[in-house]
DNA sequence: GTCTATATGGCGATAGAC
DNA sequence: GTCTATCGCCATATAGAC
């Protein structure tokens, strides 16, 4: 009772196709950046040649700004999938401090996204915004209204107060993933 | 009774052509970053010709190194001949966030320059070192010890203080240099 | 649809005139 | 010391075979 007989057994691997490409230009592009990389070397990383990039990505920032946009909704999706961010405050907020802290060091191919992103953010601006809005705002936001709901914290301004524990884990991130770790910050000093 | 003759009158310009390059080359680096940079074009800004350009520096990673180790000292001293740092904490610490906070957002031009050391730390990791110890490291530490030396304002780690400090301010920047300016973080909520 | 081969131009770096 | 001219090489993008 099949409607269509099997006479294309793998014959939509055109998504696939598009996605063995964005594949290999993640990682060609977030090791080299975007001047960085040639053509020829994400043809190979896919394993397909040149001709068949340019059949589905018009040029290289067209590529550039697909993969951008892919990785932008991943991280998205990744972050506000997990928690549902209830319970007792204190115990609450150290949790998600220290596995998103955690997340970030470990985590090599999202600080890799996040330099090409600022690296590029000059000749890219709409890529920088967009991941703005679809990472940072969300996690502001989520954080703010927490805070928002928890009177008891005592809070005087629940926006001011998620955009400095962002920003600070943010930094630190930042700054122990250029030099050598140095000494890890105490984390029991934050709220 | 002059020691030597003039018989050299502007002779020792080589220095100024030294100056000259790196004053190319910066305008160059900064707006198109490292790999997006031509030393055709590095020449052309500076107004010499590109085997001028390889007579006074080694290569492409030599220029660049050479220009960011000279940014980074020219930032240091502009930063640490200014404040005293001195008198009564509130209005201290208060006048020195505002202005740290204007001068990075008037600053264009130190925006650029963070944003290629970012995107190449992962290419030229002793560069990305150079600048933490040159500019973040020192205004960290001098923080910390201004909240040491005042222990009325009851901060129990001055360290991680200092950090979050820094770090709220710069990703603020960050921010608001990529995407658009928003709303203005309310400033009267940082101690 | 996907490949190989190629057109066209810019790149880093240098040799040699002056 | 500084320039012009040039050498290889690699880049983006496309044409045409299959």
């Amino acid at each position: 009772m099949v409607h269509e007989r099997v006479t294309e057994i793998e014959h939509d691997n055109s998504l696939d196709k598009v996605e063995q490409i964005l594949q290999g230009a993640m990682h060609e592009f977030l090791v080299h950046g975007y001047a960085g990389t040639s053509m020829d070397r994400v043809a190979a990383s896919a394993g397909v040649s040149k001709a068949t990039v340019y059949s589905y990505f018009q040029d290289k920032p067209g590529l550039f700004k697909a993969l951008v946009e892919k990785l932008a909704q991943q991280r998205f999706y990744s972050i506000f999938g997990t928690e549902p961010l209830e319970g007792d405050p204190k115990i609450v907020l150290r949790r998600l401090i220290t596995k998103a802290l955690n997340q970030m060091l470990k985590d090599e191919e999202f600080r890799a996204f996040k330099r090409v992103v600022i690296g590029e953010s000059g000749r890219f601006p709409e890529l920088a915004q967009l991941c703005i809005v679809c990472l940072i705002k969300p996690t502001i936001e989520t954080l703010k209204s927490y805070l928002t709901s928890h009177a008891e914290l005592k809070i005087p301004d629940p926006e001011a107060t998620a955009r400095i524990l962002v920003g600070s884990l943010v930094h630190y991130v930042m700054t122990q993933e250029m030099m050598h770790g140095k000494e890890i910050i105490p984390m029991e000093s934050d709220r």
